[in-house]
DNA sequence: TGGAATGTTCGGCT
DNA sequence: AAGCCGAACATTCC
């Protein structure tokens, strides 16, 4: 669910109230929800939030927990507690932060760094890493940009805004797009996440701010979610396929192979 | 009832 | 070696 605009709302809410709290205990109601060893973090002062990719960290004075929200993954705000709230983080006062997830593909972690692996962040990277990185490499264009380790943000939703708006079909081939469709990719990606941060993210399914509300970027996409329906640019009927094992939307006119 | 859903990871194959 | 595919994880909603 939670792309890297979701995450960075989520980041954007959550930092101002956490920052400087000190934590009363982290505890865990599902046992897949705890990914690894947590010590106990009671009496650790947060020091700030920031997103890594699709992950939230929250930095302590001591170590960080990594929270990955998974597909249907929720931090509220002074939320109630509900059958699929899988953590909740008390701080010392009456807040608490709670980690809900019906399907459980999230979870929570502690280390000392970031998540390992990961590519340079989508919103981030220059034009010209992009393209360096981009360079030499094999395989369908959006598989490629759905690779964490490529390219850390993306999901599905903003993969197939981005490939629309630079006119590239989700199959072509990495090695046969020319710098010119590559740069325009790379514009794409930074103004189609970019205008869902301002937005508030997509609320597609499950995904809400902390404070409950709903972002408003789902009524800007273009293709996502709209098959069937006419293409905004060409009235062309928006087609769904399946690639790289993900519903895939694109408008068989503008996008060509 | 089967299929699909905003994600990641792992194992196996080419 | 890189990339691809299917499966697994768990649940809800058509």
């Amino acid at each position: 669910m939670p792309e890297l605009p979701e995450v960075e709302t989520i980041v954007r809410a959550l930092a101002p109230r956490l920052t400087g709290q000190r934590i009363a205990g982290l505890r865990f109601l599902a046992r897949r929800a705890r990914r690894g060893r947590v010590p106990e973090l009671r009496g650790r002062q947060i020091r700030a939030v920031r997103r890594y990719g699709k992950y939230i960290l929250i930095d302590l004075d001591r170590g960080m927990l990594a929270v990955h929200l998974g597909m249907t993954g929720r931090l509220l705000w002074n939320g109630r507690p509900g059958p699929y709230t899988r953590a909740v983080l008390r701080l010392t006062g009456q807040d608490a932060v709670l980690f809900d997830d019906p399907r459980q593909f999230g979870g929570i972690r502690y280390g000392f760094a970031p998540p390992a692996g990961l590519g340079p962040d989508a919103l981030e990277i220059s034009e010209s890493e992009f393209l360096d990185r981009l360079l030499g490499r094999k395989g369908r264009i959006k598989a490629l940009l759905l690779n964490q380790r490529f390219l850390r943000g993306l999901g599905n939703i903003y993969t197939d805004e981005s490939l629309f708006r630079a006119r590239i079909h989700p199959r072509a081939p990495v090695g046969r797009l020319s710098r010119e469709r590559a740069r325009a990719l790379y514009r794409a990606i930074r103004d189609v996440l970019s205008e869902a941060i301002a937005a508030g993210g997509s609320s597609v399914s499950d995904y809400i701010t902390p404070e409950g509300a709903e972002g408003l970027f789902q009524f800007d996409h273009r293709v996502y979610g709209r098959a069937g329906q006419p293409c905004l640019a060409c009235g062309t009927p928006i087609r769904r396929i399946v690639v790289a094992q993900r519903g895939t939307y694109y408008c068989p006119r503008c996008q060509l192979l």
